[in-house]
DNA sequence: GCTCTATATAGACACTGTCAATATAATGTC
DNA sequence: GACATTATATTGACAGTGTCTATATAGAGC
């Protein structure tokens, strides 16, 4: 029988990430506080040091499962779509705009390195992974080119990275007038496709 | 004349600002806090507050003078140069790839958007000036072109700054090797030049 | 001399993360 | 069953933080 109260709550690791989570979204990551996350959970203020052992890792546990939300919204457009080579490039650049634009706060997270621990085995392997789709994708796009697909990966991420990051920052135009920032952003996907033609 | 410790500080607020800079070179934007700052110039936490009136304010005048260095450094480079039209995007590009290695904790301040006040005019001004530099370039290096100036200026401002803001964050190689991370840095800005050609 | 303003101090308040000591629940072992 | 061990939660403390208040002093204007 379960209590009102239990002593142990039983799945208090999975609570503190979904109420973790929630406050990142409504008030971004200086709202995530080990004590407000504690007190929306219900529990003490010491209780979160039993399944994270810091804010630190609350926060990077969360950008973990970002980018893992990320690689799979990636993996099932390309998928979707099939083998048809040219527009693949624009499907992994869209997602990440499309993921950064829908959640403000959670992407800022993912590049907050006084926040998050970006040494973390299991981070950036889920990012080398999303990495490898860019990679794959250029070296079927573009075989015989000037620079290697490292470069254009790199520049094509850098630059998705880069025009969400800025326009998060007010920079460029408001973010209120469309919900996804997509009139420029797509012409600067388009900018890059049209280079590779 | 002025005595050893004269309770009018005299020249508090220009202390202050290069204490604070000091501050985040040295220990990132956490490190410049009120109180550390006030201990450094030797005057009590409450004093900084008739100089700035809280630490967002600090902050921001700190942001605001890094963009006013790296506009001066861009028209510094640009003037040496001349109106040889070709190599001028990469100067405006590589400026600013060089002040973020150089300065990684100044860089990342400049975009962190719960530290510093982005709506602030002075700011807005100097980075919109920035983008000026950008934009006059690319209208007199690519007349006839599909997309417009601006989308041009957005993509390569994109481009470089989300280059350096992830490797900022550990991405893509570490930084250790080069000061100014240059290979795979210049090698994207070779790419996007070489696009225009 | 005086007043007014600018500037600095000192103390308080409500937060924060993190640690240590303690208490309770759950689990494993006999 | 009883007992020891581990996992989990509570409570209180500590050193920080930004910011507000009341107070004190310096300097400038008259």
């Amino acid at each position: 029988m379960t209590q009102l109260k239990p002593f142990h709550h039983g799945d208090l690791k999975r609570v503190l990430f979904d109420v973790a989570l929630a406050r990142l979204d409504e008030h971004g990551a200086g709202g995530v506080t080990i004590r407000a996350v504690a007190k929306a959970a219900g529990v003490s203020h010491g209780a979160p040091v039993n399944h994270y052992k810091d804010r630190r890792a609350l926060l990077t546990a969360i950008a973990k499962a970002q980018f893992d939300a990320l690689l799979t919204e990636i993996d099932s457009r390309l998928e979707e779509l099939g083998e048809d080579c040219e527009p693949r490039i624009e499907i992994v650049a869209s997602a990440m705009m499309d993921f950064g634009f829908r959640y403000p706060h959670r992407y800022r997270l993912l590049w907050s390195a006084d926040l998050i621990d970006h040494t973390d085995a299991e981070l950036l392997s889920v990012m080398d992974r999303i990495y490898d789709r860019l990679c794959t994708e250029f070296s079927k796009a573009v075989p015989g080119r000037k620079f290697d697909k490292d470069t254009y990966a790199v520049a094509l991420w850098s630059m998705v990275h880069g025009y969400v990051d800025m326009r998060l920052s007010g920079m460029f135009e408001p973010l209120n007038d469309s919900i996804s920032g997509a009139p420029r952003g797509e012409a600067i996907i388009d900018m890059f496709k049209g280079f590779l033609a």
